[in-house]
DNA sequence: TGTGTCACCTGAGCGC
DNA sequence: TGCGCTCAGGTGACAC
């Protein structure tokens, strides 16, 4: 599933061949993955404006245009952003996009949960998920004492709290189990009663995990791959995150799997307390 | 206002 | 072999 280091990957391997390009023509396969403008609008406004930057914020992709717009793209679950010679012969080809170096930018989604945008660079804030986004925990605003003060507000379960994208953008599932294990805290601990100490330690393991899923180019599972249709290689380096029923690389007890705010949730009960 | 639950979706895996 | 059920999870809408 895309998460920070999934969406970041994508981003980079599409930035060289996207920068300076133009939309020639654009083939929308699904029309309701496009939820700003209407269609039409979107189609209008896309075709033939050239790509200035290719940037990122929490799980969003941001394509900035020449004219101050901006093409916002989330792949939420299975969402695919893959550019090739040739458009893609796949039955989920929900949008496909060729450019003006006669290449294809294709978006496959099996479930169909993406979501695209264009919008003027001042209206931004129309999507709720960017307007009411918390610190992106890769830059040099994300503080401990910032994240403790958010932790510290919330007597939901700490790890509902980490994939709440108001409290730190881009943690999902698979993260937030990680980053939990690296700290050595329990994910069903309210967040309010994590001490100072516990909060720094959860800081620096989010972090890490996300940094390392960066270097390992994605975690893949099923569906994820990058912006050249290539899949990622974190799977091979996670702890605790879909290894339930096996022994946890630190103690040797059984990893347990529980529910948290209706996602599965796997932990070592003996390592995080 | 904060929190929990559900719907959206499709395919894989499982039991019968 | 085929059917039905459950599960996977990011996000917004809704209820309490």
């Amino acid at each position: 599933m895309p998460e920070l280091p999934e969406v970041e990957t994508v981003r980079r391997t599409l930035e060289p061949h996207l920068l300076g390009r133009r939309v020639r023509e654009i083939y929308i396969y699904l029309e309701r993955i496009v939820k700003k403008p209407e269609v039409a609008e979107f189609r209008r406004l896309l075709v033939n404006r050239t790509i200035e930057t290719v940037d990122r914020r929490g799980k969003y992709l941001l394509l900035r245009l020449e004219g101050n717009y901006t093409w916002v793209i989330h792949l939420r679950m299975t969402g695919q952003l893959i550019h090739t010679g040739e458009r893609l012969e796949d039955r989920h080809l929900r949008l496909a996009f060729l450019l003006d170096d006669g290449t294809w930018l294709n978006f496959i989604d099996m479930r169909t949960f993406g979501s695209m945008y264009l919008l003027p660079g001042d209206r931004l804030d129309e999507i709720r998920g960017l307007k009411t986004m918390g610190p992106e925990p890769l830059s040099s605003d994300f503080f401990p004492a910032d994240f403790h003060a958010r932790l510290s507000g919330s007597s939901r379960p700490v790890k509902t709290v980490l994939l709440d994208q108001t409290v730190v953008a881009g943690l999902g599932n698979i993260y937030a189990d990680e980053a939990l294990f690296l700290a050595g805290i329990h994910p069903a601990r309210r967040a309010s009663f994590l001490s100072e100490n516990e909060a720094e330690r959860l800081y620096r393991a989010v972090i890490d995990v996300l940094r390392q899923g960066i270097k390992n180019r994605g975690t893949t599972f099923r569906d994820y791959v990058d912006g050249a249709g290539k899949s990622g290689s974190n799977q091979f380096s996670l702890s605790v995150y879909n290894r339930s029923g096996q022994a946890c690389l630190r103690c040797g007890g059984e990893i347990e799997k529980i529910r948290l705010g209706g996602r599965g949730t796997s932990f070592c009960p003996r390592c995080q307390k």
